[in-house]
DNA sequence: AATGAATGAGATTTCATTCAT
DNA sequence: CATGAATGAAATCTCATTCAT
């Protein structure tokens, strides 16, 4: 079947959206080509003009879903000035809730990250480190410049935090978010907030 | 080359120790059963006379890591009565610790467990979901226990602050622990102590 | 070394002559697709290509000899018009004859038929039975129209007449017409037809 | 499991019993040793005590069978003395039900005769050609020493008449016999003899 | 005589990649 | 740009046979 012309980045777009979902679905290893140029509608030779192999296109989709990070860390970030020692606790709060809702958006593409790219390939580790590390980074300038401002406590290093909360993230978004469909996101922002503002340890104590 | 006899058990755990590393350093896609019987030392068909195929293997992989966890969880309840109100923040900086000495000691099980036992097949994911849903059973009831004793706020539930607690497990034992021969384990605890035992908040607000 | 293109069919086609003749020569269970592309002189993936594996291009040979005598039989009905009380000897002699040449045309798959296609799968079994079905139902009605025009004996049922037949076509096939080049199809006819039309009586007995 | 002390020869008819039941039932190349050994109840070694290999075993059971075959030949021998020009007919209808009865009583071995012994090997092929030769040679006899009798007609030689006989028992063997647990033996003597004694003509023709 | 753990050649099958059309 | 038949390295798994105990 020959489809109809496309512009070179728009059959190069097509085949990526289709590997996110397969690679989500199957993981690396057991998506195969042939299931990308199935899903895509289009020839084996095809794929091979767009992209040097099942890695490359790999690569790409991690590229992309880095590009997407960085778009939105972006964003955020223009309104970050706003962040007073009053409105500190819901800001954290809101935060959390723009990842969850962000990767929730992005459930297929934030699997792989999570589940895919790790221990196949030195390429795959390299670029999911350099998405992870993106995110870890605004979180760890987030905490330096609360504390900076008085607005947290000082006394456990920015990286560290950063470190919690990407765990925290991790795993509510493997357990909470990427398994349902429609994660009650309110509950966990809420408990999230209130854990990580004030600890564990008993009111009043 | 035929080597030497040895008791059918003897053999069987050598092969899933020689497998641990493997699967450990190449991911199970990558591995193959030659990489197992090579280092090893040991022929293809002995490999089949103990194990139905790779799968079967990498399962008794995931089987034998789950009883060293029981076994783990088991001995560390025995002393968890001891726990007061007093000495509480001290038991969480020691369980922390406890846990992750305990992943250290096996990371390459548990580097496992993290990475390459999800998304390849249902057998895998619900032998992944078995030993770590023990994990976090066995915190879920801890916080429970300290909730009911009034140790620590009730506000937050013990579901949820188990589901943080592992997440930040296993974001410190992957980028901390793993990667690092000598982790300074000393450090880590004792700000993920301040942190979960008062959040983030600062001293005195 | 890559071969050139050719039509598909072209290449299935060529595949099953080779694999008839491999599996004449060694049986179901000795013959490998090795032996099939090797012979073919095609690559490994080539074969897979078009067969899923080595049962189905052996059910694609008994397919494919199937439509060949179905062929046969359609062509041969044709002429049976003709039969009259007078010619009939001489028919049971000429159909005969006609069989031992086909079979001794398709001499390769003959021997596949009879010899390799029980009892190793269910599909080969019904298979055979779909072609050896055929003749034998082709022999069927033949007597039964000879007895409905009153040209041979009504006492021994047509199914039962075919049954004696298959079974002396296939014996003097396996034995007489497979292992020679030149067999002496003559004599055979001409004594077959004597046995079928007076039996082993003794004359004016 | 350590069986009691047996005779050699007890030892070895019970594997080549277990084994002739094996090899009927899933044919030479799918039976395994390990069947016969499990069938047996023995060890791996101990099989090869007593037989060299597979091949051996399989040699050895239709050595067996052809000894059966030879002292059934033989005793029926003694008798074919009695055999006049008035009961001759009924002469071919008995040998055929002994025949009959004989291959149903040992069916497990005439299946392997007739299904699974040839083209696997020369030595195969070998002993099934003594085994299927000496039934053809007794047919034979019987046929020559009934025409030089004058007992049956002369102008078609003995041996094509044995060899329509061996076709039509082995085709009456495998489609009525084999399948059947209780063949209707009767019924098809009747036929075969009527068909054997007078041909397919029409009575009074 | 008996045992059964160990062996390893050999068979089947998959799938990323190439290239002539 | 697009096609898809062809390739072949590499992986998994089987099972007849051996041999130390």
């Amino acid at each position: 079947m020959k489809l109809g012309v496309q512009g070179r980045e728009a059959r190069r777009k097509q085949l990526i959206d289709v590997a996110i979902k397969v690679f989500a679905k199957k993981g690396y290893n057991a998506a195969s080509v042939n299931d990308i140029i199935a899903g895509a509608g289009v020839a084996r030779g095809t794929f091979y003009l767009h992209f040097s192999g099942k890695k490359d296109i790999f690569v790409a989709v991690l590229e992309d879903y880095r590009m997407e990070l960085e778009f939105m860390v972006k964003v955020y970030m223009k309104h970050t000035g706003k962040m007073t020692v009053e409105n500190c606790r819901e800001w954290l709060r809101e935060e959390v809730r723009t990842w969850l809702e962000f990767l929730a958006e992005h459930r297929e593409a934030t699997k792989i990250l999570l589940h895919e790219s790790g221990g196949i390939d030195g390429v795959f580790e390299r670029k999911r480190n350099e998405a992870r590390g993106m995110m870890r980074r605004h979180l760890t300038r987030k905490f330096r410049r609360m504390q900076k401002a008085g607005m947290i406590r000082g006394d456990v290093s920015p990286e560290t935090l950063s470190l919690f909360e990407m765990g925290m993230l991790d795993e509510v978004v493997a357990t909470q978010i990427l398994p349902h469909k429609n994660p009650d996101v309110e509950r966990l922002v809420e408990q999230w907030a209130e854990f990580e503002w004030r600890g564990v340890r008993r009111v009043g104590s």
